[in-house]
DNA sequence: GTCTATATCAAGATAGAC
DNA sequence: GTCTATCTTGATATAGAC
């Protein structure tokens, strides 16, 4: 079947570049590396993406299309209610159980590779993120409240991926309970 | 005067390596270009900084220096008072007067080259946010909502560099007063 | 203190065999 | 579909003249 083996190579490849990424970083993830990691030569990586380009694109497609299947099952099991889409969000991204960390981790370079040469590779990951911000607002969130919840949680995303801030378990707890409060909190603050 | 003709030498190919980095990206910050844009050889920029690493670190120190003097003028025109550091934060990041849009354009990209490949350069600039968050707790700010303000402001700075998410202005101007109530309200949210 | 010329190297990409 | 071998390019860095 031609088919299956061409897609088990080209999800190979993907998890070799996205170990290699966590392994040497942005700027060594290299076609020599992936192909390496992958158990493959270099022409055989070529073959399945024709350019480095075409295989960031595909690592942030893949990384995209997961985030949305994972965070669709979290909301399926989410009572309705006015903070439904935020709170889903919020476990994500901050929560202990159900958290979206090991998958951020993954997301964070190839990210960060992709968008520093071209940002229209992000399409995929800002499409989700409209539609992330649209699904709060139907629920009821204020706007400016959904733009706080997306941009803090963002940030704090940034800030581990470069390495620049990390607040402790404990700091994190308490702007999680805030972060809720906000979501669930009077319309008047 | 040898000191001043190197000092004015090295300003000057920092500016030339930040005109370059906002013309061509991260990517396209070659040494080549920015020799070209000092109008000097790329043997005279070497001798000025012995590596690329070298520029950069030279590039995020300068930018953070300009970032902490900027921040205390504006601190020192602000009137004491719970919010005080958190204000001026605020408004250098979303405000209209006093914003610091083009020293953050400036600031962005360089920013990305140098954590790309070394988390280390970011040092400087960790410093200074440490620096302000004590601020803002200092001003009686309750430390979750400090870490609120501060991944929130820099959640939007990075989707701006990433051109990735951008906000309208008037869902800007909302955000702004929400956090302004978020830095005066009551203790008790 | 700044230049020219050049060395070195690694990465992305291609061609053609198998 | 995958490999080996090779090409091209462009970036970092050095040596030595001026």
């Amino acid at each position: 079947m031609k088919r299956t083996r061409c897609t088990n190579s080209r999800e190979e490849i993907l998890d070799a570049a996205e170990a290699v990424v966590q392994e040497r970083g942005a700027v060594g993830m290299t076609l020599d590396a992936v192909a390496a990691q992958a158990g493959v030569s270099k022409g055989g990586l070529l073959y399945h993406f024709p350019s480095k380009e075409a295989l960031i694109e595909a690592m942030v497609e893949r990384i995209a299309r997961m985030a949305r299947k994972h965070f669709a099952e979290e909301l399926a099991k989410e009572p309705v209610g006015r903070g439904r889409h935020a709170h889903v969000f919020l476990r994500m991204m901050l929560g202990r159980k159900g958290s979206f960390f090991p998958l951020i981790q993954r997301m964070a370079t190839p990210l960060f590779v992709a968008i520093a040469g071209n940002p229209d590779l992000l399409v995929p990951m800002r499409a989700a993120y409209a539609e992330l911000r649209l699904g709060m607002i139907k629920d009821g969130l204020p706007p400016e409240r959904a733009w706080l919840i997306l941009s803090a949680l963002d940030g704090i995303k940034f800030w581990r991926i470069l390495q620049f801030m990390e607040p402790s378990g404990r700091e994190l707890k308490r702007l999680r309970i805030l972060l809720e409060k906000l979501i669930d909190g009077e319309e008047t603050l």
